[in-house]
DNA sequence: AACCAGGGGTACC
DNA sequence: GGTACCCATGGT
């Protein structure tokens, strides 16, 4: 069963490379795969302004809409970027395709609080490692789904060693152990404004503004969070003088802050 | 083979 | 409240 989504505004290599998912792969034979909710899902670029998605329609209005934020229009985000700030409007164009994802919370807190000082491929290999260690099994493929917090609060510290994670292990710990326990409730989190969320998020060990915007972000769809790291430091720095263009983009700023952080790094995936 | 990576905690002042 | 310094591991 398959889902055709018809827009010039969805490019799964561009999401896939953007930096914000770490378990979406392009398969030998040009499909791009991801696991996530439990599942595979595979997709396909097939015309400009057309993907096919492999999923019954049921799963695509359940999962996988969202998940893309399909109901959100790009095209419209791009249009009301401010004129005249030329390096946005060339980041929005290189990455034309770009959607920012509705992540899984859990998933997105452990993959960001995993990226302190990783490349992209640090991130995606040690993301992996752990779903390869402590994760279940996925129907239709030999990778596994993403850990729950219950398995990873299991387990000692010198378990979770074993997936090196470095001195990221007992920040990983303290998630698992406040996420399990109901202490830090994910799913009534996304009822709460801005400031509460990222607040709630910053009680983690290990977590600290940046991450937890990028939760913010990448999981709950707060399209007005700019995650500072060292690139968009950098588009500061170098391409603004100094002078964080951010808080005058309004309600999109992370959605441009996206484009730019891509743009900076110049180019696709490392 | 050094150097550095989508940072954050801690110890100072 | 600001600033060095360290953290553990893998790519480049």
């Amino acid at each position: 069963m398959a889902v055709w989504v018809d827009t010039d505004d969805f490019d799964p290599r561009i999401i896939m490379d953007s930096g914000q998912c770490f378990r979406m792969v392009e398969t030998p034979d040009g499909l791009f795969e991801l696991i996530a909710f439990g599942q595979r899902l595979t997709l396909q670029k097939e015309g400009p302004r057309r993907v096919r998605l492999d999923c019954a329609p049921e799963a695509f209005d359940r999962l996988w809409r969202p998940y893309f934020d399909l109901d959100t229009d790009y095209a419209a985000i791009a249009a009301a970027a401010p004129q005249g700030d030329h390096y946005l409007a060339k980041a929005l164009a290189v990455s034309h395709g770009l959607r920012i994802l509705r992540q899984e919370p859990w998933e997105t807190l452990c993959a960001f609080i995993l990226s302190q000082r990783k490349h992209l491929k640090a991130i995606r290999a040690c993301v992996e490692a752990l779903c390869d260690r402590f994760g279940e099994p996925v129907p239709g493929t030999a990778r596994k789904a993403f850990p729950t917090p219950q398995t990873l609060a299991a387990q000692s510290e010198a378990q979770l060693r074993t997936c090196a994670l470095g001195y990221r292990t007992p920040y990983l710990l303290d998630a698992a152990r406040r996420v399990a326990s109901g202490q830090l409730d994910l799913a009534a989190l996304a009822a709460q404004p801005d400031d509460m969320l990222l607040a709630a998020l910053c009680t983690v060990h290990g977590v600290g503004v940046k991450v937890a915007e990028c939760v913010l972000l990448f999981a709950y769809a707060r399209h007005a969070h700019v995650p500072i790291d060292v690139w968009i430091r950098r588009v500061i720095d170098l391409r603004y003088g100094g002078v964080s263009p951010f808080p005058g983009y309004g309600p999109y700023a992370g959605v441009y802050q996206q484009y730019m952080f891509l743009l900076e790094k110049g180019g696709l995936d490392s």
